[in-house]
DNA sequence: CCTTGACCCTACAGTTGCTGGAGGGTGCAT
DNA sequence: ATGCACCCTCCAGCAACTGTAGGGTCAAGG
């Protein structure tokens, strides 16, 4: 126990930086302090970054953490929002995945209008200009 | 001529304040002036913006539309400039895609071990859960 | 002539999720 | 006692805007 945040950073490869920012928003506990005003910290604390570092990793927002952090505290109540959560962040990615590779099609058509010439002539340019 | 800058807005669908961003940053000049201090633009200056719209609508960042600008300026220059500029955005916006649906994957999964129960027994909050 | 409303101006704060730096204190080993 | 790794707070900065406050300008209608 009586973990330091450097402790905390290495077991979560978190910065510390990372984790005081964090605390200062809310997302973790303000934890007690030593004589010498450093941070401590119980496994619990531990416990907590692990989970929002794994949700950070799939894309939940920090909101969405907290939320996810305040469903969890509430072992009684029912699965579903958390499942619309997840739900709908799975539902953004995917949107965004389109967007992507709609993107990456017309790219792929511009990139192909190149004539390997000079600037004048160059195809790329040619498609992004006005009509 | 003498286009206002609501004008030049509403032309390229940007917003005002935007147009007064790419102003301050470079990528637009600074226009001439009426009277009265407004903005006033030539026909020049909504086809660059036009460009940067375009080019920002594919996913070009700031600094490689400001790149391509720079480049058009040049009508002689080799086109292989543009093209790398072009090829390197694609590479990026695939590898984009890619953890996207590595990240959707996961998602499918999690979501998956949701028993529709309490909190307490949702697999989604386990899977987020450190072992 | 005066007012109303649409437009324009500058300057600055806020968004998301951190990251880095300055300038200093703590704690342990040598 | 001194070196070094670690910790502290406060603040600035990244991308690419967006929004707001507090004003000025201009043409049309009453």
């Amino acid at each position: 126990m009586a973990l330091k945040i450097g402790d905390l950073a290495k077991a979560t490869g978190t910065k510390v930086q990372t984790i005081r920012y964090y605390e200062e928003i809310g997302l973790l506990p303000a934890p007690a302090r030593t004589e010498g005003n450093y941070r401590t910290y119980a496994s619990a604390t531990l416990r907590r970054l692990s989970f929002i570092r794994r949700s950070r990793g799939l894309g939940f927002s920090l909101d969405q953490v907290r939320e996810l952090l305040g469903l969890a505290d509430h072992s009684d109540w029912s699965c579903a929002a958390v499942e619309t959560i997840a739900r709908e962040h799975r539902a953004a990615i995917e949107r965004k995945i389109a967007d992507l590779a709609a993107l990456d099609g017309e790219l792929a058509r511009i990139i192909d209008r190149c004539g390997h010439g000079t600037v004048a002539e160059c195809g790329i340019l040619e498609a992004l200009s006005p009509a």
